[in-house]
DNA sequence: ATGCATTCAGTTGTATGCAATGGGATGCAT
DNA sequence: ATGCATCCCATTGCATACAACTGAATGCAT
């Protein structure tokens, strides 16, 4: 079942956080047609589904337009991704995780302990962790049992850099890099911790904090523009300092 | 600029909220464009959007039919509407709210008191309440200030039943309606005066605390579904104990 | 020279035609 | 009588034609 609306609106959205179209620029559906190989139907679908994800926005004279990000609006985004995922964390301490489900956490950590410990990371490391984090933080937003929650997130991820392990790429340049990690996977081991003890206001807590870090990122790739462009094309999208 | 994809879209939302289609119907174009009087085209439209809007679902064979909501999805959506509303009211007392702001909330206060204190109440008591109710909410989740806070609180109040009055019409056929109503009130008192005095975490658990009413009220009205059909049409779209 | 009006081009919004796919019904065979 | 296969119809998905509208550019008049 590969439509044509399926395809469109998946190339759509990766030429749009690939930086493909500067902020405020038109999206007129007859060049994005001829582009992409399809006619007007299906690119219209996309650009409505984008829409919905808040990706572009009508322009007033009816059509759309790329949005244009401030970083203040990221840096919401991700707090309210730490008060979801804490939350998430919260219900699973007070409800009780499933023993399968704490065992494939602890396959999390094992595998993030085995990175961050190493002593020097090549770049396959940081692709693992990568992997290990995004498959972490679903497992306890799925894991929770709570429709809306994961409804939610799974608005909050097509923001772009609001996502679990958008801000990563980041750290692979700093000096600092491991660092931030060990201290993000330390997180990781005690909110583990927290939920297999039904520690549900420490989880939450651990939650909103966790997601400082991703902060931090952002702040710092901000003061680095050239940089970020550079690991994070659609970074151009942002405002530098906007609100 | 009222064009055919908005009118269409505005009314198949009021049609499957009525209870026009029962769970798990089909809702084919044809006969959606003739009944509403357009093309083919807008109804498509319209009902990707509904998709997004989650009331409605694609079709295995394509296309889209009704939803079937369960009492458990809209308690977990009730539950996660508290844990937003109690973060925006804590970000309003960690950050302090404008003065205009406050001042808006104690007319909603004042408004409410004088519907409360009456000894009996009419139908238009109610309505004014329902509609306090609403701008009181919308109040501190617009005045928060965080974007995603918004946004997320507009998905959550086009899920059915979530909304911050949706459950208010039951109250108005129980004996114990007006005393749910006081405490209720009560709350938004406390509430207003949490964010007065920075208390942030009294704010977000006073936040969380308050959908309680709502979820006995969902509690109530699925225990008598003749009755709440009557009130709420839309009810029936809603499985007794589902998950 | 400047301002206003008119026209033209390009784009969106809407409708409809056409093809492909899926499901249901019917008929035949066992 | 029941099960399986085939055929047909309905519906979706896609493309394109057409109309309405917006914005800009040009020309004319003051």
């Amino acid at each position: 079942m590969d439509s044509q609306q399926s395809r469109v609106l998946v190339q759509l959205r990766d030429l749009i956080l690939k930086g493909e179209f500067g902020p405020g620029e038109r999206l007129a559906e007859i060049p994005l047609a001829e582009k992409l190989g399809a006619s007007r139907t299906p690119v219209r679908l996309a650009l409505a589904s984008l829409e919905h994800e808040g990706l572009i926005e009508p322009s007033p004279a009816g059509g759309y337009q790329m949005r244009r990000f401030t970083s203040q609006e990221i840096a919401d985004a991700i707090r309210v991704r730490g008060v979801i995922e804490g939350f998430a964390a919260r219900l699973l301490a007070e409800d009780g995780a499933p023993r399968q489900l704490l065992r494939e956490l602890h396959d999390c950590l094992d595998e993030g302990d085995k990175v961050v410990n190493k002593p020097t990371m090549e770049l396959d490391d940081y692709a693992g962790y990568v992997e290990m984090n995004d498959r972490f933080h679903a497992l306890i937003i799925q894991g929770c049992g709570n429709a809306s929650v994961r409804r939610i997130m799974e608005m909050l991820d097509s923001q772009p850099f609001a996502a679990p392990s958008a801000m990563l790429p980041m750290q692979s340049s700093m000096r600092e890099g491991q660092q931030w990690m060990q201290q993000a996977h330390r997180t990781h081991h005690a909110l583990v911790q927290a939920i297999e003890r039904g520690q549900g206001s420490r989880a939450q807590a651990l939650g909103e904090e966790h997601v400082e870090i991703a902060r931090m990122n952002l702040d710092y790739a901000l003061e680095r523009p050239e940089l970020a462009a550079e690991l994070m094309p659609g970074m151009k999208l942002v405002a530098g300092r906007g609100r």
